[in-house]
DNA sequence: GCGACGTGCAATCGTCGAGTTGCACAAGCC
DNA sequence: GGCTTGTGCAACTCGACGATTGCACGTCGC
């Protein structure tokens, strides 16, 4: 999964307002569509990518599909930010040590 | 600027190109141009947007407008998804506890 | 002064994705 | 058995957005 992608798929609020129930409690497609003003079907294609991203797993209770968030993927991906952040912050202090020096 | 606004200026190839050129040293649009399959008008418009969301810095030079990538934004997101990855793990450690506990 | 370079705005095109509707099928409950 | 509920797949619509092209304006250097 690429970085981008990643971003993409956490681009949607919607997509954000189901991770939040899920992060809560264990619901499935058709619970969530209870909650949220959109139809199941819709809500089943936002869980097919959060799935695909790592950011939710799947488990059958019965004959219903319940989902879960997981934050291992998220953890990752503030890990790589904060990295490229502390890269770029690193060069413009040099600059402005640079620039004092003068 | 909202969590999946940032989110979806961050999903995108060509930004993140424009980021990484940035981030190694101050460009302008036309600069930028020079170096990436697309045109200098759409370039702009990334540095306008990336600028928006605090991504990015501009400064005059003569007149040149050029740009830095500034890491506090990006900092401050790595710091959110941390805090919310953090918390649906803690709901699924006390699920596991209680599931051990029978 | 004049040409080259850098910037900005507007209109247009093409594509991708979120959402809907419709249908089919399996599993549980009266 | 029949009804409800949950899931899955396919086709379609529609709006957002990345990218292009064209034009106009300011500025620097010969």
């Amino acid at each position: 999964m690429t970085l981008t992608r990643t971003f993409a798929v956490l681009a949607d609020d919607t997509r954000w307002r189901i991770l939040q129930l899920v992060g809560e409690q264990d619901l499935s497609a058709s619970a969530l569509a209870k909650r949220l003003p959109v139809s199941r079907q819709a809500i089943a294609k936002h869980l097919s990518v959060l799935q695909e991203t790592g950011l939710v797993e799947p488990a059958w209770v019965g004959r219903e599909l319940r989902y879960r968030a997981a934050g291992a993927e998220l953890s990752r991906l503030a890990g790589e930010l904060e990295q490229i952040a502390r890269t770029w912050d690193r060069r413009l202090a040099a600059i402005k040590a640079v620039a004092e020096s003068l």
